[in-house]
DNA sequence: TATGAATGAGCCTTCATTCAT
DNA sequence: AATGAATGAAGGCTCATTCAT
């Protein structure tokens, strides 16, 4: 349906991949979100990529470093869809809230397998050792989001307050609307839903 | 078979129990936390808790009956652990909302594992279809959250919002804090954060 | 044909083991011996011992547990095979070496399996870790050659020689038998066998 | 298809091959004396030689195909160090047996993976229905030997014997020597020991 | 000649589960 | 209430081998 990738002439990641490599990777990420890392044995995968077992092995080194494969891919991606360099400098920073919120919402529909991989990973405590850091993803985001609330609270749009703890805050907030995405089924309107969180907490933030 | 739930109106959940039963779902706690259903083996368990293979089948019917079981006790002690009947209702709703988010900070780290356990159920999607629903604790938690700012919002401490928008806000604020317990390993003082968390969200709630 | 144990009531090793113990280990004995270790699979041993593929994990922790089983079972028998204390001090050097030989020749005819695994282990550097020492059993033998060759020195009946030397040269003519005992398919009477060995080496080849 | 040794009328055996089949049969020497033909994998083997998978069935038929080549050059080698036409004939029966011990011994520490193999093969029972006789290598040593014996006898050197037997005795004595470099990695001086051995035999134990 | 990619069969091992006692 | 022994199915992985280029 979505394939996150159509976006064409992206700088090349690892571009012109074999096909059966992409086949594998892909049934892997929705076989993985879909049941868990214990629960989807190699044979499933291949089953579902239309080709063979030692496929998995040729291309990656095992069922977890086909994981760990993923699970990065899945990673940078995250990153890369509220990287704030994507926003323009001369918006509010509540402007900036709500376009890195909208943005952040709307990927985690676009590609719910790979953010379903990434929570499950977050909680369940079975990281491939050699995956990429869950909490390193998670620190990235709260500077990020530390970043635009200094910002606006030089620019005098915000109080004086701990930005840590208020980052962290919003990325709570952001974390249950995935949670409400993945597991209740719930769909969003990105821009809308966004202005609605930014307007009920700036409510607190702004300098009245 | 399973006499895993029989022992009718009793309320205290594991009173007069086998031990071996008790050794065995303490164990099992223990490794389905920590490594996760798929990756934890019932000769795991049973060696952790010092006994033999089939009593696991005489106690609970099946792995899976084991893994409803503790899942079904940890989600009612979580849930209890926030009941508000607990809260006294002279207090004021900032209040209410203080002691009820200090109460689940100080369970989470009271209980490491099943809340661990809980989220791990909550986003690993391999929930066995008997075990109690993750999205029924939720949605009850959102409840007893909005009707604390419901009887905030009557009094006219709180100004008039959408509470369930921001009801899940808050728990999207306290999961943040459980993730950063579980993963992070990250310890908190209950009552000073939840007033920290509170008064943050405060600033917008209130009437000013 | 012969199964080495039915000596009634020698000292109990580990008897009244579990017949299905037995018949794996008896099994991959004789599948070890015809095609090795790596040509060797557990299942062909399963079927040959009429069980199923856990047992052999069940009562030996791996297929390379049970080669180490019955090689050490199978060295332990070949050293009491030839232990001098079976014979008597009564004898002069000349027969004792008749008697140890012939009734190596004949453990070597009645338990062809064990000692193709035993000269497989000698040779073929794929020992594991665990087994006995192969280089052990032999310097043990060697010491058991050597004892009676000493003997036969002070007693005059043999000249002042390196017996260290005549001891492994006649553990190499030994072997020479086995040889042609395991590859050649040739039968030997072991008594007048052992014979002619210790008359050839006794008198030497001079024409004196 | 398999052209391994069809260069007609070449006694060099291994002129002007191609060295990428040269890699390959040298690296295959040393895995299969090392760790056995089935603990050997065919990608170990191009992975050491430094080729790809498809250059062993290109230069040999299969795994099978590889291991007669180079059990048969092996074999060829062997024989060629006890040739007797390489021992003047103008020397005694004695200084025969010991310029042909010794030159076996020599080689034998010289060629350590190809005699290692040629053991292996022995015992093993493995062997490749294509391949060398290892006995024939056998009874053509023992055939070596058995002439120098004779001529021993005619020319009244040695008493009249059974030239079998002794010569197989021999044999064993010199494999005795094979299998303490090879697995007890001794180190002998080949003239110095062949000519203990000669007199020990020569002599006999029995003090005259 | 040489290779990267692919395959079917089989490997050793472990799983959750049950039976007889 | 508890156990040692047993099982069918499936697990991850590697094997020798071949195809297309």
């Amino acid at each position: 349906m979505c394939n996150g990738e159509e976006n064409s002439s992206e700088r090349l990641p690892d571009r012109q991949e074999s096909p059966v490599k992409e086949a594998i990777s892909s049934a892997a990420l929705e076989l993985f979100a879909q049941n868990g890392f214990g629960q989807t044995s190699v044979r499933d995968i291949v089953n579902k990529a239309g080709t063979t077992l030692p496929m998995v092995y040729y291309y990656f080194d095992s069922k977890q470093g086909l994981y760990s494969y993923i699970l990065r891919q899945a990673a940078a991606r995250l990153l890369d869809s509220t990287d704030p360099d994507q926003t323009r400098k001369s918006l509010t920073a509540i402007e900036r809230l709500e376009t890195g919120i909208a943005s952040f919402i709307h990927f985690c529909q676009a590609n719910e397998a790979e953010v379903q991989l990434i929570f499950q990973a977050w909680f369940a405590g079975d990281l491939p050792p050699d995956g990429p850091s869950i909490i390193g993803i998670y620190e990235k985001m709260v500077r990020q989001i530390a970043a635009i609330l200094q910002s606006g609270i030089e620019s005098g749009e915000f109080r004086e307050l701990d930005i840590w703890e208020a980052s962290q805050a919003l990325i709570g907030i952001m974390t249950n609307y995935v949670a409400r995405i993945l597991v209740g089924n719930e769909a969003f309107r990105p821009v809308e839903q966004s202005q609605r969180i930014v307007e009920l907490l700036a409510k607190g933030l702004e300098n009245t």
